[in-house]
DNA sequence: GTGAAAGCGCTAACAG
DNA sequence: CTGTTAGCGCTTTCAC
């Protein structure tokens, strides 16, 4: 573990130009830049991060914050981030909410103030006030994926337009009883996220001249085994059997066409099924869905730190909106009269 | 962001006494500790890591080094190492090798040197010859989950023993015609799993006077759409089909059912069914498996990190093997005659 | 363009 | 039990 002395020993400079050479601060001679670069390389210099980030007050380092780390979305999400901050040198530091009330208290009051993070990034976290009071206070960039904190930049798809997307796409085919599986707020996903989406889904069929029915409305918590119970009540209905129903992921959406098979339903024909991600599965499962890409919402929240973290170096693609796009699979037809 | 010094003038003491004071190193009058944590407390101080890591080189930060986020497995190993360090005082910094070659070198090369991290753990990785070099050259400690390192303590289940026990289980029910949907090394798992699993089916079947058939085994990649895939051959053939399944993964035992499914074939009662792992998705589909606990592989494995770190220090339970257990569900039963 | 030197904020001897 | 004093390894003025 040669230090940055014995680096500049050995290229026959001071620790000073060394640092300069090596950091791209400050000019240095081409000749002894690469006279530098030979000595690093020969004794596999590698620079302590913790003296860097001591006399410089940058770490290089950004704290991921996530509820959960075993659903698609946020694997995905974190995955994009992962490899985008690699990209830029920088190391991810991940603290997971999952393991409740005590674990998140402590990550807000003790672990993401160690000066050990540049920046944070929040995943689909409905944050306290409190919690983002903290944040604030440290005075560092902090942007947020997949849900909104007040007063911090989020970057979130248009869940109103994805869900009136789908809805229409339901309707264009020609579908007038047309199911809800909502979100509930058990699911930890941010509370906002399933109003919206109910929301998007009500202005397509207003705007279609349907009166959204309550009774088509179900909510479940964003798995399989929820849209399929969910997906029971509905189609088991005896006087109101929807001809089709939209689930507000992907993994609902599944359960709900398992849910159709055991009731000897058969998808499209019986039953059109739409949802929202493009899931891993839903390709297999001959969903059509709405897609989003976390992985690259991930990547963009890197963007925008890194941007907010050194000015003028923009990466691009900052202010753009999210992408979303519908994806037509075997899970939807016309409905058979 | 007061330092330790604001802290020491508040409380009236030299900063040497903050620092043992609220790290606990060292010997403090109970009064003035008392004092010391009071002061902290009203600046709401927290320590600068990075100081404390240059002076004391120890950073309070493991490395987790994994190939991917989005698979069962991984995420809960990490979801169980992270809750465990974090209970520790511990961060935890993530890398994942998902994104092919480049992102593979530099974490090896660069950012698991930047003497950031006090250990290493490693999640079913295949490491190559030289990255074990680069990894016991940082001369921490290292511990492997789920896969096997050359030179370094492993975290496994033994994937003969579970292997054998699945088949039995097969074997017990009545079954005679067992085939194995095995894994791939295509997969990116650590490649003597496979043949682990493989050979302790056979061995199982050999101790049971039975041959194992090639004709009744099927590579797969542990994914869902791989187990359907190979089930698909399996089943559908005309002259040897199988009475059982018993496949290395519970994802590709799902995919196995599913399969079966839409042959007309009916779970349990033409096809047994049995998987490895525990899939949070298992129990909906009734399947039967072994259970393997990667939450817990990953605390142990932070269990071992920590003994190393803070000898004497004991955690427990360090030794001990792995458990895995059979849990029947409805996707077994006594073949129809 | 390069070197000398003063820290970054904390910890760990060493005294007392 | 507590204070003094060196650093930990790097970066960054400030001179030259």
């Amino acid at each position: 573990m040669p230090g940055i002395n014995e680096v500049a020993q050995l290229a026959g400079v001071s620790t000073a130009t060394v640092s300069r050479a090596l950091s791209g601060n400050g000019h240095v001679s081409e000749a002894t830049r690469t006279r530098v670069l030979a000595a690093a390389l020969e004794l596999e210099y590698v620079v302590s991060s913790n003296a860097s980030s001591l006399a410089t007050g940058r770490t290089k380092n950004v704290g991921v914050v996530i509820p959960f780390l075993n659903r698609w979305f946020y694997g995905a999400v974190l995955e994009g981030a992962e490899s985008a901050l690699l990209s830029h040198g920088y190391d991810l530091t991940l603290y997971n909410l999952g393991g409740g009330g005590d674990e998140r208290r402590s990550v807000f009051e003790h672990f993401l103030l160690r000066k050990r993070v540049d920046a944070v990034i929040a995943i689909a976290l409905d944050l306290t006030e409190n919690e983002v009071g903290r944040l604030h206070d440290l005075d560092k960039p902090i942007v947020g994926v997949g849900g909104s904190i007040l007063g911090v930049r989020t970057l979130s798809i248009d869940d109103e337009a994805v869900a009136r997307l789908a809805t229409e796409h339901l309707l264009s085919l020609g579908h007038r009883v047309i199911a809800l599986i909502g979100g509930n707020s058990a699911s930890e996903m941010d509370f906002h996220i399933p109003a919206k989406r109910r929301g998007g889904y009500q202005a397509a069929l207003t705007a279609a001249g349907i009166a959204p029915d309550p009774e088509l409305f179900q909510a479940a918590d964003f798995t399989l085994q929820g849209g399929y119970a969910a997906a029971k009540q509905l189609l088991g209905n005896p006087r109101k059997r929807p001809t089709a129903v939209f689930a507000a992921s992907d993994e609902m959406a599944i359960g709900t066409i398992l849910a159709a098979r055991d009731l000897g339903l058969h998808v499209p024909d019986d039953v059109s099924v739409i949802g929202i991600d493009d899931h891993e599965l839903s390709e297999f499962f001959g969903l059509t869905t709405i897609a989003q890409f976390p992985a690259l919402q991930g990547r963009m929240a890197v963007d925008i730190v890194m941007d907010q973290l050194h000015p003028g170096h923009r990466t691009g693609g900052t202010n753009t909106a999210l992408p979303f796009e519908l994806i037509v699979r075997s899970s939807t037809s016309r409905p058979t009269p």
